[in-house]
Formats: structure tokens, C-alpha cells, sequence
DNA sequence: GCTGTCAGTGACTGGCGGGTCAACTATGGT
DNA sequence: ACCATAGTTGACCCGCCAGTCACTGACAGC
């Protein structure tokens, strides 16, 4: 049994492939850098993939599917009781959704990768199939909430869809392009406000931010620059 | 004078180049597949363009000049009276948002290669640009409503902005994609009603909708079918 | 009809980079 | 020491495609 393997070679190779594949995208990465980065040669990279998009595509499934798996949870969680009280309900949804951006931020150059499309278009369907089944599972746990009067009953489900999607999701975006951690906790509170606002029946509304706003904790800021208007909609339109 | 250039060429050519540029992004569209499209020979191809890459700036440039100048406009407009009236003030931006929503519609094949990032990562500036001088024209924009009280006092400006262009964005993209052209004013109402909700004073939002939705005209749907809750976030998927 | 010009052509070139493999090297066993 | 085995290397091969250019032929003017 002679020489043995490097065995951090592929989580080398990985690390470095991520690197590349986030500051060039994939068409444009180049094997050799990808290896030389991880200090091995070329044909070392091929010991253990069979391609660059095979590379690729490990890297974009596992962290989806590591993704997906905070998702998968919500069902079974959701048979619980807690679920009858909308204010620990809310609280539930919070806790969720930090558990989700906390590992959007840990993984931000991928996310920032697959949210910027610099996977050539053929990759799309990778993060397609994630956003489909991520949608039903949110059907199927919010129609009992829908059921216990937590919205609005003139809504139309795909705009509200899209309005609270749009709200998360671009929230992602800016959170993989910063270089310092932000408060995430407090960010997806004041969130989760805009958006019960936006969405929630009178009954979920009395849940979030009691009555006047800026009372002492987690500090409501006021701020007269860049203030907010109903436009900007539109691409990268915000900072 | 001998010979006439083919007036048509260059439409006919960029033509071409939008419809493979929109189905195999920048990289992976093949000239001689775009001058066959047009039916015309590669040769004619660098007749007109300096390279294939010049053909997309020159394609993605004027599609944002002529959105930017929707946005342009805005300033000038608005130095008009109608901002003291809150409701004049919400037409005047629904119908804004209609007007660029409409050029987002008839450009949409290019929109979605600049919303979903065909266009290879080295593009991505010419989206940030326009970004940056939209947010610009809105800031100051907004300044003025601001002090009107048109919104709460307790928003985080970053996160507001990121909802609300989130909302916008979002749509954006699901209108893209769409092969049916939808009730794009309906639409754009509701979503209006959606953000005024989540980040307009108390006095902007007794022009939203007055009181109980479902009285006549526009049809607030109620769909029991999959619901909306507080998810959704991420790419496609939503929380 | 003849000629000069120039839009248009498409075979060809060059180089880039993905993928291969014969040679090389380190290691453990005897 | 020497061999057997398996990990590692990088020069090489080759397909692909952006970009070139000598040539073709349509047309205007005479």
C-alpha cells in the first residue's frame, strides 16, 4: 500500500474551485487556476472530478440541498401547537428565517453566485427546482395559518407571493454582497414588521410592534436620507 | 455608387443577437448563429460590430438608456403641485410604474438576460449603474414625500428600500418570465397597496383601498389556494 | 456592356482552454 | 535495497469558435 492520497486535496480543490467560480463564473473559471490556487496540478483536479461542471455542480447541490434541509424541517415543526398563538407563531417564523440567512451569510460567495446568475443559464433549473419545492412547502404550511385568519382575505396569492418573496429575497442579495455581518436578528424583525403589515389581518397585526414604535430596545432608527417611495422597483435598484 | 448596404442589416442582426443572447447567454451564443439567424454571413456580422461583445453592450445600452430616461423624467415632474394631494401622489406613481413596467414587458427577453445574469459576471456593471443612478433619482425624489409624512417614522431606510425595491424586483422578474401579457395596472395597484401598507404613514394608507376591499371594480381575488405566509425568501423560492 | 466600387461571403487561422495519459515520484512491504 | 503500487504531474492533443481577408458579384454610372 504505497503513498497515500492528500486527503484534503478535494476539499482543496473545492475551496478553490468556489473561489474561482465566484469571481468568474463558470464559463470563464479555468481549470488551471482552479488547481493552481489549490497548489495541485490539473490533472489532480481530474482525480476527483469528472469535469469542471461536475466540480460545479457538487458545490451548488450540496449547499442547496444543505439549504433545502432548513426548509424540509418546517413541516413536522409546524404540527405543533405553538402554532394557535400568533405572537410565538411569529416568533417561530423569526427563528426560521434567521436559521436560513445565518447560513446564507456563511455561505455568501455561493448564494452571491447562484442569486447573480453567473452560473451561465444552463444552471438556472438547479435553483428553479429549490425555489419550487421551497414554494410548496410554504403552501402547505401557511394554509393552516391562512386558515387560522393570519392574512388578509383580499389578497391575491401570486402578487402577495411575489411581494413577500421580493422582500427575502432581496434582502439576500444585499446580505451576500456585504463584507461585515450585519444584525441579523434585528434586520428580519423589522422585516417580518413590513411585511405582516403589508400582508397580515388586523388580529396578526396587534403581534408586531405593539402600538408606537420607538419605545427603548432594539432602536427603530429614523432616518431622513434616502427616505422611500414607491418606485425603485427594477434590478439591482437598490444599493 | 455601386451596391447598396442592406438598410435592414443591422436591425436584422441585432435582432438575432437578442433572440441568442436571450437563449444562450453572452458566452455561449455563437456568432455564426446570430448572423445565420439574420441570415446573413459572419463577415456581415463584423461589418457592423466590432466583436460579438460590443453587439451586447450595444444591445443592453440603449435598452437601459431608454428605461433610465422613464426614471429621468421623474425629478422634473415632480416639482408639480400634485405632491401636496396623497392620493394624486399615489397616481402619479402607479401610473410611473406602469409606464416602466410596460417597457419591461416589451423588452422582456432582454430584461430577463440583465435580471438573471446571462450576461456573464463582467456585465453585471452596467445593471449596477443603472441601479445606482435609479436609487439616486429616488432619493431625492422621496426627500419631499418624506417631509410631507407620506411614511412611518420608525423605518430602517436600508431595509425599507430593500423591500420595497424587493417587492418591484421580484414582480420584474416573475413578468418576465410570463408568456401571457397580464393586467399589468391591476397588478401594479395591488403590489402599491402591499408596500403602502408595510411602510406608509397612517395617513397615506386611508388612500389605499379605502376600507373593505371587495366592493366592485377590480376584483380583489380571494384564493384559498396556496396561501402566503411570512416565507418564501430566497432565489425563486421565497423563504 | 463595361467598369469601379464596395456590401457581403465563408474558408481559414490562431489561440484558448478542457480533458488525457505516459512518465515520474513517494511510500510501504519484503 | 529493491520492487510493486498507486498518487501526481504537466506536456500535449484537439475541438471550438472569435475574428480575418481574399474573393465574389450586385449595382450605379457612363
Amino acid at each position: 500500500m504505497p503513498r497515500q492520497s492528500d486527503p484534503h486535496a478535494k476539499i482543496k480543490l473545492l475551496t478553490a474551485a468556489e473561489e474561482e467560480f465566484v469571481e468568474h463564473g463558470l464559463d470563464r473559471a479555468k481549470v488551471e487556476d482552479i488547481s493552481a490556487r489549490a497548489g495541485l496540478s490539473k490533472g489532480a483536479f481530474y482525480l476527483h472530478f469528472a469535469s469542471k461542471e461536475d466540480a460545479f455542480k457538487q458545490l451548488v447541490e450540496t449547499t442547496l440541498a444543505r439549504l433545502a434541509h432548513f426548509v424540509d424541517a418546517i413541516p413536522r415543526e409546524e404540527a405543533n401547537e405553538v402554532f394557535e398563538d400568533m405572537a410565538r407563531s411569529m416568533e417561530f417564523w423569526l427563528a426560521k428565517d434567521l436559521e436560513i440567512f445565518e447560513f446564507i451569510w456563511q455561505n455568501r460567495g455561493l448564494m452571491r453566485l447562484l442569486l447573480e446568475g453567473g452560473s451561465s443559464l444552463r444552471y438556472r433549473h438547479l435553483m428553479d427546482e429549490f425555489a419550487e419545492r421551497t414554494r410548496h412547502v410554504i403552501v402547505q404550511s401557511i394554509a393552516l395559518g391562512a386558515g387560522r385568519g393570519f392574512y388578509r382575505d383580499d389578497l391575491d396569492s401570486d402578487l402577495a407571493s411575489a411581494f413577500i418573496a421580493g422582500a427575502y429575497d432581496r434582502y439576500a442579495r444585499q446580505l451576500v454582497q456585504l463584507a461585515k455581518k450585519p444584525d441579523l436578528e434585528g434586520a428580519l424583525r423589522k422585516m417580518q414588521t413590513m411585511v405582516v403589515r403589508g400582508v397580515g389581518s388586523d388580529a396578526l397585526l396587534a403581534h408586531v410592534r405593539p402600538r408606537a414604535a420607538a419605545v427603548s430596545g432594539d432602536s427603530p432608527v429614523i432616518v431622513p436620507a434616502q427616505p422611500v417611495g414607491p418606485t425603485r422597483a427594477l434590478a439591482g435598484g437598490d444599493r
